[in-house]
DNA sequence: AGATAACCTAACGTTAACGTCAACTTAATC
DNA sequence: GATTAAGTTGACGTTAACGTTAGGTTATCT
């Protein structure tokens, strides 16, 4: 397995983020290595939470959204209605997400229309510079 | 045509933002009102803008961008270079967006195996509880 | 005309997600 | 063993996108 520690360069080169970032995390409750003396370590686990943060980031999906979706990730031990309350959140995100989704769709489909109209502008103007010349 | 003038409180309505809003987005050069004495008249024109503005933010794009954006909706009188530019900004955009949209579809897939996996479990322990009761 | 109501500007406050800097401790190297 | 490098903990700074007073103007209603 992969399943040794990182210290936190190591964690920085891999994900490419700053020391301050990790540290941020840690302080609030994303991810959690452990202490080599007064050194932090990045477990296996950790690099799986750290992956699924910086992912959820690029949706635009806010630390603390973030944190509460890590929860659905580990939910061996959790008690029955905690569970239940965990399923109808996700299932709310998940179709905000469905929705966000179509609508990137039509914004692509929309700006896609400009940038061809924009083209054809463009060929105009060479024309134009072209006779002027 | 629909080409008449609202104060801000029936844009407010309308388009469900606070006066704070309407002032910020036209500090930033977003909307330009026409001014009625000292009162602001807003124009077709910018309840268009700013229709494409609340849109572009519901796909997380920055107030920033989204003023680069409108210009691609105003460029009757531009220049040359300044035209190719703006073409170019809008293609890179539009790359962005389309491997934006792709990875969203992508976490889609993810959270909803999340999900059927969550029914399962949660199956499981509601026949547990009946079982145990 | 006096009182509201709706609007205005100016300026400070707020939250998220870190950046930056200072002062300290531990580890590695010469 | 002294220096340098890497890591640590505060704590204050920063940016975006507004919220929130405070204090002043204009329009409307009684």
């Amino acid at each position: 397995m992969t399943s040794y520690y990182m210290n936190i360069r190591e964690m920085c080169e891999e994900f490419n983020v700053t020391p301050r970032t990790l540290r941020f995390y840690e302080a609030k409750e994303l991810i959690f290595p452990v202490r080599t003396g007064q050194r932090r370590s990045y477990t296996h686990q950790d690099r799986g939470r750290l992956k699924l943060i910086l992912q959820g980031k690029r949706f635009g999906f806010s630390l603390e959204d973030i944190r509460q979706l890590l929860n659905l990730y580990n939910l061996g031990d959790q008690r029955y209605t905690q569970y239940l309350q965990t399923i109808e959140k996700s299932k709310e995100r998940f179709k905000a997400m469905i929705s966000q989704r179509d609508e990137l769709s039509e914004a692509i489909k929309d700006l896609k229309a400009h940038l061809i109209q924009g083209e054809h502008e463009l060929k105009k103007l060479k024309k134009k510079r072209i006779l002027e010349t």
